[in-house]
DNA sequence: GGACGAATACTCGGATACGAGTTGTCCGAGTGTGTAGGG
DNA sequence: CCCTACACACTCGGACAACTCGTATCCGAGTATTCGTCC
């Protein structure tokens, strides 16, 4: 089970847009420049937010990407739902039903227990990943980061 | 992010032999008669099990697979485990020290605040897998199935 | 009749193809800007 | 000098390939059984 690189990629990205807290939105090439990833991809992953109500877009000249919220109200939950879907990784087939359990419906009305399992860990995941907000995690971050980062960008 | 399917079958094959409570090996074969499953494949899974400690094999004419140790000793997220690897979901490439923060390694001592969220995320996920024994999900189905796996194998 | 040995049937185990999903790239649609011309 | 219309440059957005990983399959290694033969 792995997770794909889109959600550190879009992390990082919202990280760097709290960390500017400018009204002017920025397009996708400086923010790749930022981190060196191929822009057309990381527009791919960008407008998902975007579709979130995540990110809102800018078409045009002088367009590009802003937060649409403010950090308090982004959950890193939202993130990664936005990025990697919002289902279950678990997904239960119910083999129990093929083969020997073959044609006996009133056996099966409850979800099964391993599905109640797993379920329940990701509910503990998802919790936890909903309990931190894009703004914890820019306080969270060293100073230094920020400053880096608003440096960066006031040169490029 | 998905989970494979070998982790359903992997848990359902383990309860399957937990309701047997026979000593006697069963093979790949009637195993992946009960739910119709591809036995060449399923074997590879349970070999994965196998390594893992959960499960021993013995080969040969009415060789097979049976529970390594006792149902209360086998926890869900060995399971997990064994079969999708022991890695965490999530993985940081270090994107940061990339672009904008290239030469800089005395910013980047500890590990940044995106790792730090999701690695406690998933800690809650594999303590809630931890917590859950084969004996609670054998214990936690109803009665029916355990008596409807014996009946199959008695007659097959 | 009992014991030994070889042939056999059955099972696990790893090496080998196939397909779906993710990663990566490209070009078109749309918008703001700057400029040139006319009033 | 100011207004308007046009051409341009820039950006998002979705459609189009390449590649990695998970899915699926096959054949070889090894063991308990079984049958035949010898003592």
């Amino acid at each position: 089970m792995r997770m794909g690189e889109g959600v550190e990629w879009s992390l990082h990205c919202l990280l760097t847009l709290g960390w500017l807290e400018s009204d002017e939105p920025v397009p996708t090439a400086k923010l790749a420049a930022v981190f060196e990833l191929p822009p057309a991809y990381l527009n791919k992953r960008l407008q998902a937010l975007v579709r979130a109500g995540v990110l809102s877009s800018t078409p045009g000249a002088h367009g590009g990407f802003r937060l649409a919220r403010s950090p308090e109200k982004i959950t890193v939950m939202e993130v990664v739902a936005a990025i990697e879907g919002a289902e279950y990784a678990f997904r239960c087939t119910e083999i129990r039903q093929r083969g020997a359990g073959k044609g006996r419906p009133q056996d099966f009305q409850r979800q099964c227990v391993i599905t109640t399992a797993m379920r329940k860990a990701e509910l503990a995941w998802r919790r936890e990943l909903a309990s931190h907000t894009l703004a914890d995690l820019l306080a969270g971050a060293p100073g230094v980061a920020a400053e880096r980062t608003r440096d960066w960008f006031a040169v490029g």
